[in-house]
DNA sequence: AACGTTTCATGAATCGTTTCATCAGAGGGC
DNA sequence: GCCCTCTGATGAAACGATTCATGAAACGTT
């Protein structure tokens, strides 16, 4: 910037107000400067910006996987809403650690985000979180937490999925659902058991399965029902993965969905609609919950109020893994699902290739 | 630092080394200082380091879509690859637009990043290339460009995924590549064509289909071919998104795969081996991709040398989605095909909820 | 006692911006 | 000619860290 404003005879405070666009600038002047700054292709340097302004235009995001499908999709919806609201962003990745989480938290305040948006992979009452800064939390609320949150109304989601199959006809239920220490997992569980006992329907112990979001989880949950011998109709899973795991088992185990089984999954991530059969699944806007967010975390609420907390409806998608109840999943010890539990490893060959 | 120094009745200077852990610091000074941190929970300001030190310690990674699950494995491979090299990372997502993709890039030069990873959504001659730091480009490579590459050996993974489907007897083949303009999809459409000639087959004009290398792209292209009414026995994909997309048309169509028709992917993404039938794919090594291209960055050559250029080896995932040659896919015509060619839309509905 | 060394602490300069107080000059009104 | 106002440009002081030259004390050696 001293350069430029040597080349074009002015002081750095005159490029300082041409590159600002601040008014009280002769325009012969202005344009000796954008032809210095031209012709030194000189960009101004944020680090110096922000310690100066004491404010980044920048928020961060702190998601416990990236290689999720719906944080993928989380990241991209919040990263638009941040930029169309002028701010950029930088992501960080917790790897579902604790640990690295915090880390990341402390190096997202020493580089001056001027907000936090995160999903927090653990609940953790002594969590450093930032009071000097907005900060909102989606999709997981914290217990105890003073921070706004937005996310989807995963209670009706789950009911509504546990009422289009009790409409259906079906009667024995199986259930996978997420670690019980995040809200999204309770209340996903809750929506279930309020669409079922409304339907004065209750579901065994050994048919219910708690695992995490991913996919193996989802494989294990089927896992555990089949051991369980009990042959429910309808599995409700908590996450996509979740029901495309099982529904991975379920194809193994020689069950037929949804002729057999019904499945219905949590979230619609993109690849339900392309699984076979396309997933029936409760889609939340995750564009919603981006914008939403970054309006949140930029329209800090005033000191007093109490946290803010948005509820963004969902909707069911009924595709195809759901139907009326069929045979329902096999007993272990039959002779079919014994022979064909777990053939994944015995069927994959890897050839290097020189 | 200026509180903290008055707090522990020292200089600023000395609690800078105190922080920094340089030598020369009275102990009992020392634990003064120390005190005087924690009880102002002070912690430095990264930005006027940075502005001093004029390195931020932190990587800048630009990627085309972070919804593709093999560019949110690379985030995380590089994410955790520049963590353990003491760097941080900043991801952004051009969307695929070649001007987000040029904002992203200035925007984290101006955020003084000490190097940059890209995998260049276009190619472009005249893109403003950082001199200024190092840089090295993944995935893809930009023609006439001197950044550094690494990639994986695009071409012996489609060379091998020809052969793996010629040893199996298939004859006549369709293809589905990527956008022409990029050298990852050029290198593996050549590898594929390698493994065929080597067997004397060539493949019709409309048994290729170029798209991107989406979902999609995998479904338009075996529309093209159904059309094309050639009936071939097996089909290489340039991606797995694009396999997965095929898949699902040709189980609309009602052909069967493997039975009437194979079909490889390439990525090896984690949801690969979920879909039924398994994919069989070629995997790549995302994660040395990420490690190796933090190597480079961080390690930036000598000024004279020529580009350096980090080709890693891939492997052949054999799993169920190839087999010996089938009937082939149906002709444009049939009533199968032609009573069940688009059902996507018309078996989808979506309820709101209350 | 004079001198040289070593060990620590200090203060000031610096990084590249923004911004505020100051000031020079032009123009108008009397 | 004097005073006032207004426009536009300047220089210097921040912002929060690092670092370098300086200097003060302590200690040995001669």
């Amino acid at each position: 910037m001293k350069d430029v404003a040597t080349r074009a005879g002015v002081s750095v405070g005159t490029v300082s107000r041409v590159v600002n666009g601040l008014p009280n600038v002769d325009p012969q002047l202005e344009s000796r400067v954008r032809k210095a700054i031209d012709e030194l292709a000189y960009r101004p340097n944020a680090v110096a910006r922000t310690l100066r302004l004491r404010r980044s235009l920048t928020l961060g995001l702190v998601i416990p996987d990236i290689t999720n499908p719906y944080f993928a999709e989380l990241v991209g919806a919040v990263e638009s809403a941040a930029l169309d609201a002028g701010y950029r962003l930088i992501v960080a990745n917790s790897m579902d650690s604790a640990e690295t989480e915090g880390m990341h938290l402390g190096a997202l305040l020493d580089y001056q985000v001027d907000g936090m948006i995160l999903a927090p992979t653990v609940v953790t009452e002594h969590m450093p979180m930032p009071v000097t800064i907005p900060c909102v939390v989606v999709d997981r609320s914290l217990i105890g937490d003073r921070a706004d949150v937005v996310s989807s109304d995963n209670r009706a989601g789950g009911r509504a999925a546990a009422e289009h199959l009790v409409q259906l006809g079906h009667r024995l239920f199986a259930i996978i659902t997420g670690p019980p220490h995040l809200s999204v997992a309770r209340d996903r569980l809750a929506g279930f058991v309020d669409g079922l006992s409304a339907a004065k329907i209750r579901v065994p112990e050994p048919l219910m399965y708690a695992g995490s979001f991913d996919y193996s989880s989802g494989e294990e949950g089927v896992a555990q029902f089949i051991q369980a011998g009990l042959a429910p109709t309808a599995i409700l899973a908590s996450s996509d993965q979740q029901a495309i795991g099982a529904l991975r088992a379920c194809i193994d185990a020689g069950v037929a969905v949804p002729a057999d089984v019904s499945i219905v999954g949590f979230d619609d991530i993109p690849v339900a609609s392309l699984v076979t059969p396309r997933l029936t699944t409760v889609t939340q806007s995750i564009s919603a919950i981006g914008s939403r967010a970054v309006d949140l975390v930029l329209k800090p609420r005033g000191g007093a109020h109490r946290r803010r907390r948005v509820v963004l409806p969902v909707s069911l998608t009924v595709r195809e893994s759901t139907a009326k109840p069929g045979t329902g999943l096999p007993s272990a010890g039959t002779s079919r699902s014994r022979r064909r539990t777990r053939p994944t490893k015995s069927k994959e060959e890897r050839h290097a290739i020189a």
